[in-house]
DNA sequence: ACCTGAACACCGTTCAAGT
DNA sequence: ACCTGAACACCGTTCAAGT
């Protein structure tokens, strides 16, 4: 899975360095931020972040990768704190509130929950996508909550994903309609005022997915 | 409102065309058309189509106003044809449908409902919005299911705007991730393939609108 | 094996020159 | 009063030439 043999230092070197730059121009202009840019102030040629990254997914990925890890490895630790439903929404609250202070995670996230029925982890395609991780997780959690009669029982994993997603963006701040040219507008607001912002807006996030949670509860209990 | 004086006859031809070639290219290459294409579609300079719509946004308003204010007006009738839980339901399905088969509107709602607390109609900073007459429909019928006890008081008019919102992204097919460039790769499944995608979808989203309503329902009942 | 940076095709936006 | 289209600044992507 690795790379089976080591990369020469400098490329090793200017690999770092774009992730470095890429890690401050998403933070700051979102997931739309020049990659002409990233590779100028990684201080090497345009050519170079092709190689290492050639889709702007992937650099997106290689960026967030382990965030997106660390929020899936978090359901195993609610998991075994709280009772299954429980587990299920505080889940989903870590979840949502990463995407909306993050607009890179949204942006996978949303390119990964398109289309498509339920399906297996990695499903789908064949085509691995950085999100699995989230899919296992989300699953276990679905599943168990399922079992202890504290969720419906026709709703699925993929569902409940998309649910979250939706609801993330339905609470974001600065949210995505973003089509080409809302970088640079976006710019401004990324910098100041993200904490205000998203302070309000996760408020908000915990009272929907409140909501949405009595509206996925077993059927006619309650 | 209206404007003082007439046009002048190639002013008004020319502000038609470029609408007609907006709705094509809106139509299918999504929201982030190539607005100089769009001039050219017309046939026009691309300075005649900053001389009618100075925005990405003025233009989208122009193409979309009629068909949000056809969907506002839904609002009265079906008021008048149920009860009212039930007439927000079927409502918010409707408004769900038109922005899982319109790009343009998504993104017209997408801004719209973007940060701020609750507010009056056109609130918010006096800026009047192309989306205003959704914002009144729903409150009508928010309101008129609050006091039938059919829905829970908490819950405000952007509030369920938003949660709409967000579900109809979660239903969505080609959801909206898109920052720069995607426009051209959305170009071949806008064209093809969407009817199909959009059943599914619509599907999902009568589920989605259900679950919501079940968790927007009076406190306690059921 | 990897890097550089010029080159190409595109897009949004402005503005002097036209009628 | 309105239109045209060249001009400018940007961006993504590729690729020949370097080391």
């Amino acid at each position: 899975m690795a790379q089976v043999r080591p990369m020469r230092a400098d490329a090793r070197r200017n690999r770092e360095r774009l992730l470095a730059a890429a890690v401050e121009a998403f933070a700051a202009q979102g997931e739309g931020a020049s990659l002409d840019d990233i590779a100028k102030r990684a201080g090497v040629g345009a050519g170079t972040l092709y190689r290492h990254f050639p889709t702007r997914r992937a650099l997106l990925e290689a960026v967030y990768s382990d965030r997106i890890e660390a929020i899936a490895e978090r359901a195993g630790v609610l998991a075994e704190r709280l009772p299954a439903g429980a587990a299920l929404v505080a889940w989903l609250g870590e979840l949502g509130l990463g995407m909306i202070q993050t607009r890179g995670l949204r942006a996978l996230l949303s390119s990964s929950v398109r289309g498509g029925e339920d399906a297996g982890p990695g499903a789908g395609g064949s085509s691995s996508d950085c999100c699995d991780p989230l899919r296992r997780a989300v699953a276990r959690l679905v599943r168990a909550a399922q079992e202890a009669g504290e969720l419906r029982r026709d709703v699925g994993e993929t569902d409940v994903l998309r649910l979250v997603h939706g609801v993330a963006i339905a609470c974001g701040e600065a949210v995505g309609g973003g089509s080409a040219g809302d970088a640079r507008d976006a710019g401004n607001a990324g910098d100041a005022g993200d904490a205000e912002g998203a302070e309000d807006a996760g408020e908000r996030l915990r009272r929907y997915v409140g909501l949405l949670m009595e509206g996925l509860g077993p059927r006619g209990s309650r």
